[in-house]
DNA sequence: TAACTATTGTTGCATTTGCAACATTTTACA
DNA sequence: TGTAAAATGTTGCAAATGCAACAATAGTTA
């Protein structure tokens, strides 16, 4: 369930999808979903599944811009998604729920006291996501790949006092969020080893400074 | 005059202004204006001025992950400001106007019937500022410097038939801004005229192809 | 307008990194 | 449980890039 609807009851959540006039789509896995989306303005609910975001370069490359999975949202009110530059594909089936941009304002809903709730939901869903894009851009503008990984060794760790995590995702995907080559990034963790900065135990990363 | 108050009367501002309990400072130029903000969420908003937010590494290095300037907005709504590495200094004399994040929905707000303006400026400022975030980790994710200012002039360029446009920022921003040293970014705009993929003439840049 | 400051241009060099091409290990699933 | 697919590890090499140290302009302000 997404936090969109956080603090809303079945019933209220009900009323709500009526009055937002909101689709819910099944997909199923590797279908690109925008090619068939008529455009204008939108926010999309990934209710279940997982779909990337993905650049697609003007000579071939692409690029995994944005994992996204249960409960986060995506649609042009994160993305720029007017140009064909970009395609969202589903890496497992999906279920997206659409909302028209313009409906969220509109006569209907602003009756239901309730509407505050879902308001306040919105805001703290863009809020989060914008949060998540800054903070990868503070690792994207490191300059070396050492400072990419420690940024992101330290995001994880966060203010935890024994210093260590477990990484939530593949080291792959990792390569990816961080924007560098994988066997590169592979050897600069051996060097943080060497270096005494770090200790590893499969996915389990504990920092040493 | 910023967009979070479009399509509302100066009466409606003030009147909302003040059932929001915003407060506006104006603080002189190279001034850290968090380092005196009693936290819990916010939104700031510039009135008028320029501030830069700035990274400050673990070992020194001090990087500028955002300009802004009049009308755009910051805050914990923004960014994760919490932590004691992000800094937040004024370019010059710049006024600032701040909004608790729960005051939003307060109970007195959510009565007048212009709220809801002012809730669709709010949702309309975060995705702007999700969206250009998000541009910019388009960018940032490239892998090469030439991708990288290809990427940015296509951006720029956008869908005039022209292929021209003039740097709205300097180079020395520009490299910043694309997280490049910018003598490196000098020599590789030199590679791309003598490729014949770009014509320049001080500001003003023309794509070829 | 003189003097200072910021921006831009240039270049040699060391280092980092991407790329390619593998071997090995783990995971998924039929 | 066996097999295919995905993830991880390794290494040589060429290319891209950061860094440093300048010179040359452009822009700003006393």
């Amino acid at each position: 369930m997404t936090n969109l609807f956080a603090n809303l009851s079945d019933k209220e959540i009900k009323k709500l999808m009526q009055v937002l006039r909101a689709t819910t789509v099944t997909y199923r896995k590797d279908v690109n979903i925008l090619s068939n989306v008529n455009r204008g303005d939108f926010i999309a609910i990934i209710d279940s599944g997982n779909i990337q975001l993905i650049y697609n370069d003007y000579n071939g490359n692409k690029t995994i811009i944005e994992d996204l999975s249960t409960g986060e949202i995506f649609g042009s009110l994160t993305y720029s998604l007017n140009n064909d530059e970009l395609s969202c594909i589903t890496k497992e089936e999906t279920q997206i729920t659409y909302i028209e941009y313009n409906q969220i304002t509109n006569d209907e809903i602003i009756k239901n006291d309730f509407y505050i709730i879902f308001v306040k939901n919105l805001i703290k869903l863009l809020s989060d996501q914008l949060n998540r894009s800054n903070q990868r851009i503070e690792l994207l503008t490191q300059r070396t790949t050492r400072d990419k990984l420690l940024g992101y060794f330290r995001n994880q760790v966060g203010s935890k006092s024994n210093k260590s995590f477990t990484m939530p995702i593949t080291y792959t995907e990792l390569a990816s969020y961080l924007s560098v080559d994988r066997s590169s990034m592979t050897r600069e963790i051996a060097y943080l080893k060497e270096d005494g900065l770090i200790k590893t135990n499969g996915r389990r990363i504990t920092l040493l400074y």
